[in-house]
This record gives C-alpha cells, sequence and structure tokens, in this order.
RNA sequence: GGGCGCGUAGCUCAGUGGUAGAGCACACCCUUCACACGGGUGGGGUCGCAAGUUCAAUCCUUGCCGCGCCCA
C-alpha cells in the first residue's frame, strides 16, 4: 500500500540509481530509428543554476518521450574546459595563499588545474542528475578528452590550410586583468558616467587657423592615449580646417610633431569637428591611421599587458608617467594639460564603455598578434542551411537575428593568452633566405609560421622551409633560445647548426573547441559508426543568450567538416529571471538555487514548473508559489493512485484500451484519446506549456474529479480493467515531465517485472472517442454543475438532500438510468432523482413532479426541476433565476442584432451565420423558459 | 540610431477574426469513506491608448505611450 503522504526525497535518489546502474538512460535499441540531442556542456567546475534546470529539463523531457516512443534515443551528455573561467577559479585559489601563476610553470599550473577539475569536476554533473536529467553518462564526454582535443587540432590545422584561419597584427579586446584577447561578442558595452576633455592642441611652424587661432581643440574621453596619438583629423569638406591639411601639430608633453590628415571619420558636426588619432589604441582610429599611411606595425604602442604606461618607440613619453596605471595616467594627463594652460571646457557625459564579461574591467583596444578565423566564409553555409529550412529555428522569430548577426559578422579572434585550454599547434621560427638568418622580435607577423597536428607535422613542415642546411631543428618555450640563436648568427655572419623553433604559446577560444561538440562528442575524426547514425542530431536546445557563441558556431564548423547541419531543429528558450522579473545574478542577491528547490518541492515539481511556464519566445519569471502548485498536483495523483490502489484497480495488462460499456469507462477511455493527440501535437511542435497543460488537466480535472467521482462505489470489472489502464496512459504521458512520482507509481500499482515506466511503451490507445458516450457524460457533467451551483445559491445547507426531477432528453440516450441516478444522487447530493415522463425512458413508477414553487433550470434538451418545498429560499431563487435569465437575454439579444444586420447574413463566413442562428436559438429558448419558472414563482 | 519582443483578472502567464481562459491569490461553504499540498461554489478584465481595414478586432495595419533585450 502507498503511503499516506508523497515524500520525493525519499524516491528520487533511489529511481535515478535504479535507472543509472541497469543502463536504462540508453538501452541497446540497435535497429530503432535514432533520436539525438547534445547538451550544451556547462563549465565543468561550475555548478547547477536555474538556467541550467530549465535548459535540461526540456531536453529530458524530449530525450523521455522519444526514449518512451521507441526511438534509440541518445543524450550525450559532458562538460566544457571552459578556459577563462577555470583558469580564473584556480587563479584565485592560488591568491588565497598569497601565491600565482606565474610562479609555477606552464606545466605545473596547468596540472593544478586538472587537480581541481578532478576534485570540483563532479558537481554540476551529480547535480544534473538530480534534476532527473536521463543522459547517457556512460559516454560522458569533456573538451579537453584526448579524442576530443585531437578534434580540435584537426579542425584548426584543416583550417589554417585552408586558409580559414590566419594570422594578423591588428587591434583586439584585450582584458587588462587576464591578460588576454577575448573576442568581440564576449564584451559587454556599458553606459558609464564619463567626462569629455577638450584640449587645444598648439599648430607647429607659426601656422594658424582662417580665424587666427594658433591651435586645434579636440575633444576626448580617454586623454591619456594622447601620449600615443599619431594625428589629428578633420573632416576634407570642413572649410575652418581645409588650410591646415598636412600641416602639424605639436602635441603636448610629448612634443611629438603628427600631422593633421582629411578623413571622413572626422564629424564636422561633433565637437570642433578635429579629433585626434591614436591608431594603436582605438578601433576607429586604428582605421583612419590605416587610411592615412600608418602600417599596424608603426603604431605607437603605450600600454603594457596590464594597461600600464609604457614608453612609446619614439621614446617621447615623459619618464613620470611611464608605470603609471591608465586610469592614475588619465589625471596625470588631464593636470598637465591644465598645468600648460591647454585644458579647456570638461562636459560631463554618458560614456559607452566596454567591459570583459569575465574579468569585469574595462577592455583596452591593443595591437597584438592573434590568429583569426574567417568567420564571414564559415558563416555562408549556416546561413543558407537555415534559409533553406535544413535547420529549423523554434520560435521562427529568431531566425532575424542569426540572420543579421551572421550576414555582419566580424573575423573572430579565436586565441587567447591563457595557459588552460587546448594550444594552438603552431611555432615560429626565424626567416631563412639561403644565406641569412633573422628573427623579427618587433613583428612576429613577419616570422615563418610552422603549424601541424603534432610535433613532428610541424617540425617536417620546418624542415621543408628550411631545407637541408641544418643538422637540427628543436622546438622551445618561450624566447631565450630564440634571441641566443639570433645573437650566434648575427656573430657568425651566417647560420648556425640548430634551429629554434618557438612554440606559439596561446590556447584556442573555448568556444572554438565547443563548436565541435556535435560531432566530436560521437568520435569524430575516428570513431564513424556512432556519428554515422546520430549526425546531424536531431535537435538542440539552448538559451538565446548562447545563440552567437556556441549554436552559430557549431552551424559553421559542423557543415563545414561534416558537411551536414549539426541539427535539425534548434530551439531557443529564455532566461528564468528573479520573481520582480530582474535577471538573476550573484550580486544582486536574487539567485535561485535550483537544488533548493528540488529539497523543498520535488524535482518533479520543479520539473514540470519549467516545462509549463516555457512559452515560446518568452523569458520565465520564477514564482515559487506555482512551483508548489505543481508539488501539490504530484501529491493529487499520488493520492489518485492511492485510492485506486484501494479499490483493486491496478496495472493494466494491455497495451490497447479495454473494452468498455458503460459510457463513464467509455468516456475516459475517449478522454484519453484526446489527450494523447494533444500532448503529441504540442511535443512535435515543441510546446513545453501546452504539453504540461494538456496532462495537467486531464489529470486533476477530467480523471480525478470527474472519472474517479463518478466510479466511487461501483467499481466492477470491467470499470478496475479500465481505471487501471487510464492510470497507466496518466504515468506514461506525464513521465517525461514527472519521472520519479510516475515511476513510483507505476511500480507500486502492479509487479512490473523487467518493464521499468522509463522504458516503457508510449500510448497506443487503439480507440476512438465514443461521441455518444462524451455527450452524455458532459450531460452528467453539467447537470451536477447546475445542481451544485444551485445549492450553493440558495443558500441550501449540504447536508439537505434533495429530491430532483428529470425531463425527457434525447441526450440521455443508452446512459444507463442506473448510472445517471447513483452518479447524480452522490454528486449533487440527492436523496431522489426521478424520470418522471413516459418517454422511453421514464419509469412509471416515478412520480411526477409536484405542484407548487420549485427550481428550474434548463439543460441541453430539457430541464431538471428541484421542488422548493420547505428546502429553499424562494425569494433567494427568484433572485439566481433572474440573473440567469438576464445573462441569456443578453445573449439572445446580442445575437438578434448581429442576425438582423444584414452585411452579417450576406458577407459572412456561412458557418458564422449557422453557429450564430444556432446560438440564438439556444439563448432564445433557455430565456424563455426561465422567464416561465419565474412567473410561476410568482 | 537599427532590430526583436512584451504590455490580457490582484500576481504569474496561455489564447483566438465572431464580444476572453489557466494556476496562484481572494470570498463563502464543506472534518462527503484518495487527497485540507483537499472538495464545492463564486467575485474579478472597456484584452496599454488612438485611428484604420472588416459584416465583425483583444487578435490584422499604422501611429503613440510604457517596459525589456540584442546590435551599432
Amino acid at each position: 500500500m502507498l503511503d499516506k503522504t508523497f515524500d520525493p526525497a525519499a524516491i528520487e535518489a533511489r529511481w535515478y540509481a535504479h535507472w543509472e546502474d541497469n543502463g536504462l538512460f540508453r538501452p541497446e535499441r540497435p535497429d530503432a530509428a535514432p533520436f539525438t540531442i547534445v547538451n550544451p556542456p556547462p563549465n565543468v567546475t561550475g555548478s547547477l543554476h536555474i538556467g541550467h534546470a530549465l535548459d535540461n529539463t526540456l531536453q529530458d523531457i524530449v530525450i523521455r518521450y522519444e526514449r518512451m516512443r521507441g526511438k534509440d534515443a541518445l543524450w550525450v551528455v559532458g562538460t566544457d574546459h571552459a578556459g577563462i573561467a577555470t583558469q580564473m577559479v584556480v587563479e584565485r585559489q592560488l591568491e588565497e595563499r598569497q601565491d600565482k601563476r606565474t610562479n609555477y610553470t606552464r606545466d605545473e599550473f596547468v596540472d593544478k588545474v586538472w587537480d581541481w577539475k578532478h576534485e570540483s569536476g563532479g558537481t554540476i554533473t551529480r547535480q544534473l542528475r538530480r534534476l532527473g536529467c536521463s543522459m547517457d553518462w556512460s559516454r560522458e564526454q569533456f573538451t579537453m578528452d584526448p579524442h576530443f582535443t585531437k578534434a580540435v587540432v584537426k579542425v584548426f590545422v584543416d583550417l589554417y590550410r585552408q586558409g580559414l584561419v590566419y594570422r594578423d597584427k591588428r587591434l583586439v579586446n584585450w582584458d587588462p586583468k587576464l591578460k588576454t584577447a577575448i573576442s568581440d561578442l564576449e564584451v559587454e558595452t556599458r553606459e558609464m558616467q564619463g567626462k569629455f576633455w577638450h584640449f587645444r592642441y598648439p599648430l607647429a611652424d607659426g601656422v594658424t587657423l582662417p580665424g587666427g587661432a594658433d591651435h586645434i581643440v579636440v575633444a576626448t574621453t580617454r586623454p591619456e592615449t594622447m601620449l600615443a596619438d599619431m594625428a589629428l583629423a578633420v573632416h576634407p569638406d570642413d572649410e575652418r580646417y581645409r588650410a591646415v591639411i598636412g600641416k602639424h601639430v605639436k602635441l603636448p608633453i610629448t612634443g611629438r610633431l603628427i600631422p593633421v590628415v582629411a578623413d571622413e571619420h572626422a564629424d564636422p558636426e561633433l565637437g570642433s569637428g578635429a579629433v585626434k588619432i591614436t591608431p594603436g589604441h582605438d578601433f576607429n582610429d586604428f582605421d583612419v591611421g590605416k587610411r592615412a599611411g600608418i602600417a599596424p606595425a608603426d603604431m605607437l604602442n603605450m600600454l603594457d599587458a596590464e594597461a600600464r604606461v609604457v614608453q612609446t618607440s619614439d621614446q617621447l613619453v615623459p619618464a613620470e608617467l611611464v608605470g603609471l596605471d591608465r586610469f592614475e595616467a588619465r589625471k596625470r594627463v588631464v593636470a598637465m594639460m591644465d598645468e600648460l594652460g591647454l585644458l579647456g571646457e570638461i562636459e560631463d557625459r554618458v560614456i559607452q564603455t566596454p567591459f570583459g564579461d569575465r574579468g569585469g574591467v574595462v577592455i583596452e583596444p591593443w595591437l597584438t598578434d592573434q590568429w583569426y578565423a574567417n568567420a564571414g566564409e564559415l558563416a555562408k553555409a549556416p546561413l543558407a542551411a537555415v534559409r533553406d529550412g535544413s535547420i529549423e529555428i523554434v520560435p521562427k522569430t529568431w531566425e532575424k537575428t542569426f540572420f543579421n548577426w551572421m550576414e555582419n559578422i566580424q573575423p573572430w579572434c579565436v586565441s587567447r593568452q591563457l595557459w588552460w585550454g587546448h594550444r594552438i599547434p603552431a611555432a615560429y621560427g626565424p626567416s631563412w633566405d639561403g644565406e641569412y638568418l633573422w628573427f623579427d622580435f618587433a613583428d612576429n607577423t613577419q616570422n615563418p609560421v610552422f603549424v601541424g597536428e603534432d610535433d613532428e607535422a610541424i617540425l617536417a613542415q620546418a624542415r621543408e622551409y628550411y631545407g637541408d642546411r641544418f643538422a637540427e631543428i628543436e622546438l622551445t618555450e618561450g624566447m631565450a633560445e630564440i634571441e641566443k640563436q639570433t645573437v650566434d648568427a648575427l656573430n657568425n655572419q651566417g647560420a648556425p647548426e640548430k634551429i629554434w623553433l618557438r612554440r606559439d604559446d596561446s590556447v584556442l577560444d573555448t568556444w572554438f573547441s565547443s563548436a565541435l561538440w556535435p560531432f566530436a562528442t560521437l568520435g569524430w575524426p575516428d570513431d564513424t559508426a556512432l556519428l554515422e547514425k546520430h549526425y546531424p542530431n536531431d535537435l538542440l536546445i539552448s538559451g538565446f543568450d548562447i545563440l552567437f557563441f556556441w549554436d552559430a558556431r557549431m552551424a559553421m564548423q559542423g557543415l563545414h567538416f561534416m558537411k551536414e547541419v549539426p541539427w535539425k531543429r534548434l530551439y531557443l528558450h529564455g532566461l528564468v529571471r528573479a520573481a520582480d522579473g530582474q535577471k538573476m545574478s550573484k550580486s544582486k542577491g536574487n539567485v535561485v538555487d535550483p537544488l533548493g528547490l528540488i529539497d523543498q518541492y520535488g524535482a518533479d515539481a520543479l520539473r514540470f514548473f519549467m516545462a509549463a511556464m516555457e512559452s515560446q519566445g518568452r523569458d520565465v519569471k520564477m514564482d515559487e508559489r506555482r512551483v508548489e502548485g505543481y508539488r501539490n498536483f504530484a501529491t493529487k495523483l499520488w493520492n489518485a493512485a492511492r485510492f485506486c490502489q484501494s479499490n483493486d484497480i491496478g496495472a493494466s495488462s494491455t497495451i490497447a484500451a479495454p473494452p468498455a460499456t458503460h459510457a463513464v469507462n467509455k468516456w475516459i477511455v475517449g478522454e484519453v484519446v484526446e489527450t494523447l493527440a494533444e500532448l503529441d501535437r504540442a511535443m512535435a511542435d515543441l510546446r513545453f506549456d501546452a504539453a504540461a497543460n494538456t496532462i495537467y488537466h486531464f489529470v486533476w480535472d477530467r480523471f480525478c474529479d470527474w472519472y474517479l467521482e463518478l466510479i466511487k462505489g461501483q467499481v466492477d470489472d470491467e470499470t478496475r480493467a479500465v481505471a487501471g489502464w487510464v492510470l497507466d496512459q496518466i504515468l506514461v504521458m506525464l513521465h517525461p515531465f514527472m519521472p520519479f512520482v510516475t515511476e513510483e507509481l507505476w511500480s507500486a500499482l502492479g509487479d512490473r517485472a523487467g518493464y521499468p515506466l522509463i522504458t516503457a511503451k508510449w500510448p497506443e490507445p487503439g480507440a476512438k472517442v465514443d461521441q455518444g458516450a462524451k455527450s452524455q457524460i458532459g450531460w452528467l457533467i453539467d447537470a451536477v454543475s447546475r445542481i451544485r451551483s444551485t445549492r450553493v445559491e440558495l443558500n441550501i445547507a449540504p447536508s439537505i438532500q434533495l429530491n430532483a426531477w428529470f425531463t425527457a432528453n434525447d441526450d440521455f440516450g443508452d446512459l444507463t438510468f442506473s448510472m445517471v441516478e447513483r452518479s447524480l444522487k452522490r454528486l449533487a447530493r440527492l436523496d431522489k432523482a426521478y424520470r418522471p415522463l413516459s418517454g422511453q425512458f421514464g419509469r412509471p413508477n416515478h412520480p411526477p413532479v409536484p405542484d407548487g414553487a420549485k427550481a428550474v433550470f434548463p439543460l441541453i434538451g430539457g430541464d431538471i426541476e428541484i421542488p422548493l418545498e420547505g428546502v429553499i429560499d424562494i425569494e433567494a431563487e427568484k433572485a439566481r433565476l433572474s440573473k440567469a435569465m438576464q445573462t441569456s437575454q443578453k445573449e439572445r439579444d446580442s445575437l438578434a442584432r448581429r442576425l438582423e444586420n444584414p452585411r452579417f447574413v450576406e458577407k459572412a463566413k456561412p458557418e458564422a451565420v449557422e453557429k450564430a442562428r444556432a446560438d440564438h436559438e439556444h439563448h432564445a429558448a433557455e430565456a424563455r423558459r426561465l422567464e416561465a419558472a419565474l412567473a410561476r414563482l410568482g
């Protein structure tokens, strides 16, 4: 016997272990059609947050559904090494011990990260289990697994050879805290309160402007960058400055002589119309500088990797400024300009300021050598795939966003100056022209680079370049050997016997590797059996926040390397927000812990909440009360099962619906058929909310509130069989949403030896909706509801049993009167239920309706009449009838007006006119009967 | 500035070219033999505002107001 109360915690751990230990997440189904989902790999050392809970719940619902539908359902699971995030965590740990990364060699540090991975890497995967997620743990993946690394390296090398990955010297988004380049997607622009400083730059050589001024005013939000100014730009058509184009200004503080150049970037409407140009530290200025003929390698740099001022190559930065942090330097530069009398107006201004999304500090555009992927080229195939429907984006509204981004995509900086990650398989050596050997220390892009899958391949490339002249070529870290070799080469006026190649010390962007997730997890490039069956994946479910970061890049790499889309459908869901609609964040302290919710309400309730709230295209606002409501739902089902159990209703023995003769049984079978169809439709459309609501309402409103009530006290063999079957269908249909409680009830209700619910068959009722039974039970429900409603409105105490007379009614059909009588009496609290008329089903021994005051209410085809004598308040009944009558009259009149409008009758669809006529008839008849009843009461 | 989305009952949200629904909350009643994490009944909305299209608009079009997100 089931316990009186449902305790989620007690059953969750037990069932999860049972499923996992018995390999039920991926049963052997070699001949079944595949269905494949890969999970968005969470950060290996992370922990489960509410967004993961939503994302993984949706995936689990789909995978359990497809598994029950007999597919070879594979849910690939794994974690991401998350380069920056993980390295940050380990560095922070070192800091707590007054230690730091650079106290160790690269290999030592990476070992420490692995230690941390082994220590905390299981946290999130354990938490996914608590949520009930049925992934294939037997093939758990990690983006730094050897086979995965192999795939990443192959992709990099292949793209390099195809010219789709290349090195470039240009400005990147540099994070001075993490000391690495990041991609433009990892930059968050925020509005900051800042200032707009106006400076006077003196014209050199006694030149003046037409008005006589001996200087040009420029304004800047980043005054410190003037230390690396290389030009001053004015618009070519700007009359104020036309005369001085080609002349020079003498930059204050450094004394650098810089030209006035004409460039359309300068907006005559903005400020003075003249702008300072710092090509080494501003994206716009970089372009202006290039247009003015400054090569990237010649652009002045005034900051080091931590954004402290360094001496520029022309040695003009005053010594007192060197070494200052960029923000201190800003203050100093402004003060110096003030002292020089060259500081003008200072405006307050809101400044769009770039921040690193990980490090949280202001990003510096910085001139470095980095690796870039030609995203524009790689984006072509995904664009075509979405356009021609090979990839379906759900909801469709995201297509535009996808197109917009993909069509305007910029080169993707894929190198990161980190130690934790996939190291870029490249090495640099000195140039060799057959006679001289030299290494360009200033511009590494000038040195030959060798790229290969492994050291051997890299060395082979090098050997091809250097020829037979050198006895040995060897790879090294750092610059020491390179420097020594260069000095030796100079001293020897030729070349040494041995060539040193310096390994690239960057790693690849984490997303570069996770982009391979849909196929590298399946064994690419080696193992092809799984790959052939499960690629393309059927579906990807991800938050829209990683559409560009991850989804789009999977599409690029998948199409490029597999020549097929990574998944047929891409489902994007929103964010889970706090109850007040704010984004959850640790700093705001409004984070809801999904595990806390599981502890409190059970995993099933949390899952159901997630599904029910997931309507396409909207964020999910956290509402704990709703989670509680779904916990109550689980309890309701539990108690319904207890009721069944106590009536010897148990596991069904057939997939198909048992034969039924009673209307109530025929009816509930039909309800199952309809519910199933609705549920399947919702799942096909990925309408998780509709699917959840469908099963919810069937269980509560149909099965519990009506079916179980109707069969109470009348449970015969047929009913037992039907009820047991219906309950089983409920457990199956609900299982994807609430796996724990359903599995528990499934096993509690009968001996299911070797046939757990998780791998049970999806319903196949093999039955149709019985329209007769449907209208009979519909009539019954209507009758009971009306009597109940009347009782309350007439203030009849629940303890009072009434007598009621039912007039003849075609819709009774073959609904047996004994069923009606018993059910009606029980549910409407009637002492006697009579059918006084001598119609086909009338019973001669039933008395006629007594004379005198009675409550009357119309039902389809006939009335229910309840004598009032002694039981009710006549005035209350008059009020009730009057109200009902007015409602009917209002409906009747409204429909009449519509029907009197000739244009409606002429132009509206015939069905609409027909329906209006029928509704009008119905309401008119009802109004007539209510009017008559009211008249009888006096 | 460009793009997308939202504004429906007190709250959280569905929905449809033919005058609106759910859950929770609220009110009243009920120790009815599965369930008070329950049962029954009910109140509550000019579907953001305005104009247009239509026989008919909460649903389509346009504008406006308010809110959110993304991109520049």
